[in-house]
DNA sequence: GGCTAGTAGTTGAAAGTGTAACTATCAACG
DNA sequence: CGTTGATAGTTACACTTTCAACTACTAGCC
């Protein structure tokens, strides 16, 4: 079978297989898209991050990030300010609301991820790190011309 | 920081970058979505699929089944005769041009990726192999509850 | 036969995503 | 200053995906 041994496609089957539990938790437990729940993460890393920012940090196209501030923004996770030198800019900050809700979620997150890996032993751990790190230093070397959607470019 | 370490979040992100020049060949060359794109590749290695078994070998919902074998049935790719015992169920396979079509497609895809993993050595690749095995056994012996919606369960 | 329950596959509406404009702003250069 | 070209972020629209019915059919049971 030619797609079994298809690198994209066995990635995309893992990356769906390992995202399903954790999915449940941020979309029907807490009603986030997968985008809301990575801004959220990286909001809640720093004390404010520009859009372009969370574009590079995310990864995701400035409309997924835009979508999800406003999102976050209306549920009253998220605070904006615009920049005081360059008014095209704004900084997103979580709020005290936003930074409870991220420290109930996160927990369920990591037991969810923890739950699934439970059945494997160190040395499994260490195969799959090491087989993700020769993937992940590819792409540093060959930078995405253009990312998973990840660029501002336009 | 939280989600580089976290592996849903690394699969996701390497899954997307390794799909992303695959992507672009089924997609802007040929006009597939990624389902029409994976049922062609499963009605190309058996004589006939019906819609079920294409949603447990692809994997995925019925609905993108559906609608898959809807496009590429359009576009003359995909014959489907009704299953004579049992009137709910159609056998779907190729037609020649869909045949032609996929042996033109497969060998882009083919070499596309052998493009994107060519600065890896042996050693590097069966790092990955080995990691991603690892990974897919987790996954057979605890059967996916529902997969990624792959299942034809209501 | 005629219920009932279950399965195969399709359809419709809502949510999410991708692409391409678009607005507002800045910076550089004349 | 004011024009030109770039950048930050939003909006509009088409497309894809998801979820929940829905249709058509089969099978078991009385």
């Amino acid at each position: 079978m030619f797609l079994k041994g298809y690198l994209p496609y066995r990635l995309n089957l893992l990356a769906e297989l390992t995202s399903e539990s954790t999915r449940q938790i941020y979309r029907r437990r807490h009603g986030l898209t997968r985008p809301e729940w990575r801004v959220l993460v990286n909001l809640a890393e720093s004390p404010s991050l520009t859009a372009s920012e969370l574009c590079a940090l995310v990864p995701a196209h400035k409309t997924k990030i835009s979508r999800a501030l406003v999102a976050l923004e209306r549920r009253g996770w998220v605070k904006r300010e615009s920049d005081a030198r360059d008014r095209r800019v704004s900084h997103a900050a979580l709020t005290p609301r936003g930074r409870s809700a991220f420290a109930r979620i996160r927990p369920e997150m990591e037991a969810a991820t923890e739950a699934m890996l439970a059945p494997l032993g160190a040395e499994d751990r260490r195969k799959i790190d090491e087989g993700l790190a020769v993937l992940e230093r590819l792409f540093e070397r060959a930078p995405p011309a253009t990312g998973p959607g990840a660029g501002n470019r336009d």
